[in-house]
DNA sequence: TTGTAAGCGTTATCAC
DNA sequence: GTGATAACGCTTACAA
């Protein structure tokens, strides 16, 4: 490939008439400029970007940290962010960690090594302290309510959003709840835990491991709830899903198992996922999509922020 | 950040030293290997990944090129590429183009320009041409059946695919077959296309644009897709509908609407989406993460090879 | 308006 | 074993 030095020589400037053109700083006589365009489409010439990025120290590079993509909320995190990215310029690089601390280190360290120009942890695993070891670093954002990080953030308020519709689903009878969740760590699956029990001892109502069903991710992971609840001596009346998917599974399995919902069994599911409207699950809708854009702003204009997102209540046949 | 050169100096050793202590090149007396490695800790030293990445002219950064992350197709290749590139100690850039060419060409360009080893196209918009330009700058590999382009590729036969799934509804009776597709163009609906027309002209068959529909990538066009059948004069009996998404909401829209499937309409999905497992619909498996991870080898490994995966029909109540 | 030359932080080729 | 020093290809003071 041609370099700029060969375009200098070809065009008769210097290297520096060359990149002036290339990115059009301050003026250039119009026939050296012309001359400088001949000599790019004669040689096919394009930049080495990365002699750019060693010479002004940033990438225009986003690091995009979750545990996969197979999954309608990453998947529309993911959309949002691709969007902005576009929008302002920047590619997005996507690691992938399965939740594994290693990897989410690997992103960091790609900050560290300035690879990419910021971080965006959608899903974090490993420790506060390792994020903020790397602060100094570039932008880190996060997805999730944190206050010990000094780090901008995009997130729903998962205490209040559970306790809310625990409420609710009290206030429509039900005394006996349990809840589906992906993980049982992690900052977000914390605060949900949190408000359950906060709600539980509100209402004098008993705590019971056996209606917290972890692992719940998939649609066919709803069939295991189902089977699971089936056996139980007092199964749950309501439950609360924080993915449509599962919501969805737990529906098409109970519609075979004729258990009635939300006769027998209320469900609320989360993220309005398509799904969900088509198959009439209530639902505590999440702006994902929106999410993923305040996420990229937030990366690349740098300044903190912390930026609580509001949820809705869809009502509609699950309970 | 420090430098190799601080490095070199702190430890009172050359650059060059500094260099093979970091990379374990040859050997390197273990005081001054030591000094280094103290040096380095001191400072809290890392590489500038961009400096060598210019040296090196490589960047261990492979591009992907998807028009969408938000659907299980895209979603599981993209959680195999993602796979492998760990394994190999890639990257991924992520370039997300909802099918628009220049983002396509954007992606080429980067290519072009250094910024990745390699480009992944998981669907191809742009000409065949464009891409045959960008060959020389690096490996390029594709995600459909094409001679044309010296390029490799992993991909379905989606001809005989659909040639053969055709030929099966109509041993189970019949006569009138229609489908639904995400896109009109692209190589692999233009291979469906040809396969569902010469499979009419086989038995002698009319052929109806009406009983093609395109534009059905979830859940939700599934509804419009049954919507339409209702309006039609002559309905067809067994539908091929190219996602599991798309398939799971017309079963679901067709149990309000009290069609009997596959009485009144018989289908058969694409991919074996848990949904479809769930749903219990009748579907041909596609191994899509094992092709992203195959597609990821290709890329890195550079010699041409064109690899067809097989399919497997999954049977189950749908037809 | 244009050019010279010094970075940017590595790796790699030579000598010694 | 070790160290100068020249790439790698671009940007940007600083001069002219």
């Amino acid at each position: 490939m041609a370099t700029i030095k060969d375009l200098a020589k070809m065009a008769g400037v210097s290297v520096t008439t060359v990149s002036r053109v290339l990115n059009n700083h301050s003026y250039v006589s119009e026939e050296k400029r012309k001359a400088v365009f001949e000599a790019v489409k004669a040689s096919n010439y394009d930049k080495n970007i990365n002699a750019v990025h060693l010479s002004k120290g940033k990438t225009q590079l986003i690091g995009v940290v979750l545990p996969f993509a197979d999954h309608p909320y990453f998947a529309l995190l993911l959309k949002g962010l691709a969007k902005q990215a576009l929008e302002n310029n920047y590619k997005l690089v996507f690691i992938q960690t399965d939740y594994r601390k290693e990897r989410e280190i690997e992103a960091l360290h790609m900050l560290k090594q300035k690879q990419i120009d910021a971080l965006i942890i959608c899903s974090r695993t490993c420790e506060a302290e390792v994020i903020e070891e790397h602060l100094p670093f570039g932008p880190i954002v996060l997805c999730e309510n944190n206050k010990e990080i000094e780090a901008s953030s995009t997130y729903v308020n998962h205490y209040n959003v559970f306790f809310d519709a625990l409420e609710y689903l009290y206030q429509k009878g039900h005394k006996r709840i349990g809840y589906c969740i992906a993980r049982k760590f992690g900052a977000n699956s914390r605060d949900r835990e949190r408000a359950y029990r906060d709600f539980l001892k509100k209402y004098h109502l008993p705590y019971d491991s056996g209606c917290i069903f972890d692992q719940c991710l998939h649609v066919e992971d709803g069939e295991k709830v189902v089977n699971h609840i089936m056996e139980m001596d007092e199964p749950p009346s309501a439950l609360l899903v924080t993915s449509d998917q599962v919501a969805a599974g737990i529906v098409t399995c109970c519609q075979k198992r004729h258990i009635s919902i939300p006769g027998d069994l209320a469900i609320i599911g989360f993220n309005n996922e398509p799904i969900a409207k088509m198959m009439n699950i209530t639902t505590i809708e999440i702006p994902l999509v929106d999410m993923g854009e305040n996420l990229f702003l937030q990366a690349v204009n740098d300044d903190l922020s912390n930026k609580e997102v509001s949820v809705q209540l869809i009502e509609r046949g699950t309970v």
